[in-house]
This record gives C-alpha cells, structure tokens and sequence, in this order.
DNA sequence: GACTGTTTTAAACTATTGTATTAAACAGGC
DNA sequence: GCCTGTTTAATACAATAGTTTAAAACAGTC
C-alpha cells in the first residue's frame, strides 16, 4: 500500500480545492468543456464528484476558476515583456527585440513549456467554443495583448498608420498562435524532422526575421 | 399548410441522405462534433434520427462523409491557384502574384464566403480534437497544401534554402489560418471598426505585402 | 391486387452527463 | 464526552446521448 501512484501526478500535500483545478486544468486542455466530464475530474484528482459542486457550486463555475488562475499572469507576462525592452532604451529600442520578446513571453519560456502548452491549447478551444462568460477573453486576454504591441510599434515608427499597425500585430498574432498550433498537432504524429524544426528556437528567430521585413515594408513607404 | 418553411434552410428537392449531409455540415461546424447530436442533425434535416444510422451506420461515419465531400475540391482550388500562376509566365512568377492568388484560394472566394468560413471553422476543430481517422487532416489537406506552396517558391526562388522555405510557408499559412479565426470571433462580437478591417480585402494585401517582405529578407542574404 | 425490397417511423435500450440529497466522517472548542 | 461547523462519501435523479428494433408506409413489378 505504500510508493503506489495509481493517480498521475497528484500531490497530496495539495488541499482537494487546489487538486481539483490542477486536474480540470489538465482534462479540459486535453479534451475541452464539454470532453471533460466531471467524474474524470473528480477521479483524477482523487476526491469525489460532489466536491466540484461544493467547493465551486457546479462544473462551469470550475472552468472559469481554471481560467482566473492563469489568466492575469499571462498577461502580464506579455506586457512586462514589451516594456522591459521598451524602458531599456527609451523608446529607441531595436525591432528585433521587440518582437523577439514578444514572441518569447507569447509561446512561454522552455522552462514551464508543458504548461504553457498547455494553456495555449486552452486558449485555442476558446477561439471556437466560446464557454467563458461574454467576451472575456476577447476583453483581458487578446486586447490588452494586441494594445501593449501596437503602442509599441507606434511609439518606435511614429509614422505608422494605426491600421496598419494593427494589421502588423494581426500577422504576427497569427503565426504565433499557428506555431503553438503546429506544436501541438505535431505532438502526437507527423515526421521527425518537421517535430525537430518547429520545437527549436529557430522558429523564433524566423519569425523576428520575417516579420522584422514585414514591417520595415511599410516604414520604407512610410516616410 | 402552405407555405410555411419552419425549418431554416433545407430543400425537400433533395434526398434525406443529402439533407442530411448538409445539415451535419452546418451544426457540426457550429458545434462540432461532440456538440452537435444526431437529434439535432435530423431535426434540421427533418427526417427521422434513425436515417443517420440506415444511411452511413453511424454519427462518425456521417461526419467523415461531411468531410469527404470537400477534402478533395478544397485542396484542389488551392493547387490549382498556384499551379495557374505559376504557369502564366514558366518559372519566373511574381511573388507578390503566387501569394495572393494562395491567400484568396485558402480563405475562399467571396461568392462562397459562406460556405469557405463553415469549412474553415470545422478545420480549425480538427485542428485541435481530432475525430477524423489516423491523421488524414495532416496527409490529406495539410501536407498537400504545404507542398504545393513550397514548390511554387523554391522553384521561384531556386537558391533557398529548403528548411526556410517550410518557416515562410508556415508563417504564410500561419496569418492565413489567423485570420480565418478573427472573422470568426468578431461575427458574433467585437467592435465594428475591427469588424469592418478584417473583413475587407485589404487584408488580403497586406498579407501579400508582409509576407513578399518577410521572404526578400531572406533572398537577399541568400545570394 | 398481392408480393417485393426500400425507406421512414416511433419507441425502447443502455450508457453517461451534471446536479442534488442525505448521511457519515472529521476537526476543534468547551 | 458532546456539540458545532466543515468536509467527504455514496447514492439518487432527471436529462440527454448514440444506437437498435420492429412495425408501418411506400414504391415498383409481376
């Protein structure tokens, strides 16, 4: 009866609050809102099913404290990214370290790789199946996001348009979450090397390149 | 009796099987496929639950049969679109030409506008829970996709290296991809000017724009 | 008109879902 | 030891899921 773990990767130092949102974090990732049921939950945190409704007063109030966790921190793991760079040398800073750092604190640092993976996977559900309440990601996730790159990107070439501007954050969004996308799809299938190439950092440094030219297209205009 | 049509959109010209197929197309792309039930599916297609199983067997077997109508003809226009240019001047192809006419056949034609979102939507959930066989999204759209793309700018660009061709055509497809799921998320939410950006064509050439940009970056190096 | 094979129907079946209930176990104060 | 409030436990509940069944309705053919 001893140095058994049938369960995964629980702790049981944690209290069953804490050991519920660590499994919900995981199965919903995995299978999403409606995928995970309740009784998964509760089985692979080791408490039993009433507890999600005594500690949360029901599944959906569980998914959105799943979120709450997560939510401010990776926000604000993305802006203090920006700034760190933007306050190193008044407002002159370099693009490629702009979207470099961008595009680090956006995918996560290798160290935590696995949650942020994670997380990413959460985010991309909420892209189709809209389950949190109103826009709320839309509201303090995305936007804030775009807002700090666009000030950026604006406060280094005043001369840019602010829709262009705005297109500029789109396309770089866009390969970003499509690099967490291609990771995760390649997790579990496709060919070694295409695994290899898009697990590197030189994905990230493509990505500083490529768009680096991008933009400097419209500042050439521009001025 | 006459001339009422409680049911949306369904042509009682044709067959149950065909209503049906339409129909799963529709709520499995709203829904997914978790989501929608073979209820639902047969209420819209009015016709009995029963006719999902006498017809394909089975709800799986129904949405693989959703899939099949449009792998083959979706993966074909994108071919054909850079295959079109391509052949147009031997070789020698403005690049500013091969992205645009892959970026208009990858988020569909306007006319069917409709139609290419549903398809791109029920793509971005396969993206994520895979509920199609094996990985035949990955062999069957994507790969092909990816290919005909690479082909197109290596051959244009002989003296690129073939691992950076995979990273511009990933961050092509990348913004590609994006962009179909920010016109999903502003239809039902978001502000009007956001709306009204993403849903123009000028998109379109600002993708083109970025994109010629980011490649030249590496063209230039490369020689 | 009766027989044939195909299609459509309503109902039943089993499994699983989220939630609610009710009692048992536990912990701390007196 | 007893009372108190909190936490855990097993079970019941109604709703819904995909699938199956068996009979009814239909359409042709002879």
């Amino acid at each position: 009866m001893e140095l058994n773990e049938e369960k995964s990767d629980i702790n049981y130092n944690k209290s069953v609050k804490e050991r519920l949102l660590d499994s919900a974090e995981e199965l919903f990732c995995e299978h999403g809102y409606e995928g995970a049921s309740i009784r998964d939950i509760a089985a692979s945190a080791d408490c039993n099913i009433a507890s999600v409704n005594y500690y949360f007063g029901g599944k959906h109030q569980l998914y959105e404290e799943v979120w709450r966790r997560h939510l401010i921190p990776m926000r604000d793991m993305r802006i203090t990214g920006i700034e760190r760079v933007m306050n190193q040398s008044e407002n002159k800073a370099n693009l490629e370290d702009i979207i470099k750092s961008f595009a680090e604190a956006f995918v996560g640092s290798m160290k935590d790789a696995k949650k942020t993976s994670r997380l990413n996977k959460l985010m991309a559900r909420e892209y189709i199946d809209k389950n949190l309440p109103a826009d709320m990601f839309l509201q303090e996730i995305m936007k804030p996001t775009v807002a700090i790159m666009q000030k950026a990107l604006m406060r280094t070439f005043p001369d840019l348009d602010e829709s262009k501007v705005s297109l500029i954050v789109f396309s770089l969004i866009g390969q970003l979450v499509h690099l967490v996308h291609v990771r995760m799809m390649l997790e579990y299938g496709g060919d070694e090397s295409s695994r290899e190439l898009f697990s590197s950092v030189e994905v990230i440094d493509h990505i500083v390149k490529f768009s680096s030219a991008g933009i400097r297209a419209y500042i050439k205009e521009g001025k």
